[in-house]
DNA sequence: CGCGTTTGACCGGCGC
DNA sequence: GCGCCGGTCAAACGCG
């Protein structure tokens, strides 16, 4: 919402949507080689909670130009876009392989939404700046280390990982914590998420740039970039995806943007 | 006063 | 078994 973080067209950030399943074996790298080997994106990638025996992991990365982000936020080097949603950084480290620091945020908007994300600049494209979208739906949240304030909501908060993309859709800016649990009410239902909160951003960004509406939540959101959605037929996926959500221990979402390259939607 | 950010330390998993 | 790396927590600081 910030002024001044719109997507450009002239950019065109196109999004890759992958979805990690880490059901027991590593078989996210095929995609990932179409341009920049992630080594540290997927390959590496491990889940905040490592004591996950082996439960299906749902990642969504974001890549979008930092130029047209950066607007957003002047501050670290991983700014991520400003979006509907609150998100508090409770880490940055430097990860190896990449020159920039990953930033860790929590989602703030609810206070047991357990959604997370980790900015970081690809050090491939220095200029594009990658946004790993993970929730941990089924995370247990262990009072023991649990955050501050978030143990009281924190049967909510893994359902809250399904009602945060819904809450998103119509979240103005101030999403009342109880709100969360009446959504996850209805979340059983087939409201499947409008999936436009997580992605509110986009919209908000700007509209126009249908570059990173590829995403069929985005059809969703706007029928003017319907059409994406034709080209893109990942809708009846993607609400899939979400379908699963609500049973999906974790999730996560990956966006990715290749440059020069033509829309490529992947999904796992 | 409250919230968010920053930084260092700690923990756990994975690879060698 | 050891070392490396990623991820998270917790305390302190700053800003609104």
């Amino acid at each position: 919402m910030n002024g001044g973080s719109s997507f450009s067209k002239a950019s065109n950030p196109f999004v890759t949507e992958q979805q990690l399943e880490d059901n027991d074996s590593d078989n996210v790298s095929s995609e990932t080689g179409a341009e920049s080997p992630p080594s540290t994106t997927f390959n590496d990638m491990k889940l905040a909670s490592p004591k996950k025996g082996k439960k299906s992991v749902h990642k969504r990365v974001v890549s979008v130009p930092i130029k047209d982000v950066e607007g957003s936020r002047l501050k670290g080097e991983t700014a991520p876009p400003s979006d509907s949603w609150a998100w508090r950084k409770y880490g940055q480290k430097p990860i190896k392989g990449s020159p920039y620091p990953r930033g860790y945020y929590r989602c703030s908007s609810s206070k047991g939404c357990p959604a997370k994300k980790q900015v970081e600049r690809s050090h491939v494209d220095p200029t594009t700046l990658v946004i790993t979208y993970s929730c941990d739906h089924n995370h247990p949240w262990p009072a023991s280390r649990n955050n501050t304030s978030s143990v009281k909501q924190a049967s909510a908060a893994a359902a809250a990982f399904a009602v945060k993309p819904e809450l998103s859709t119509s979240h103005p800016d101030t999403e009342p914590e109880s709100r969360t649990e009446e959504r996850f009410t209805d979340l059983t239902d087939d409201s499947i998420l409008t999936t436009g909160n997580e992605f509110a951003w986009f919209g908000e960004i700007d509209t126009t740039s249908m570059t990173v509406l590829e995403s069929p939540i985005f059809a969703e959101r706007d029928s003017s970039v319907a059409d994406v959605a034709t080209i893109f037929p990942m809708r009846e996926e993607d609400e899939s995806l979400f379908a699963d959500l609500g049973e999906l221990p974790e999730c996560s979402f990956v966006f990715r943007h290749q440059r020069n390259v033509g829309p490529q939607v992947e999904i796992f």
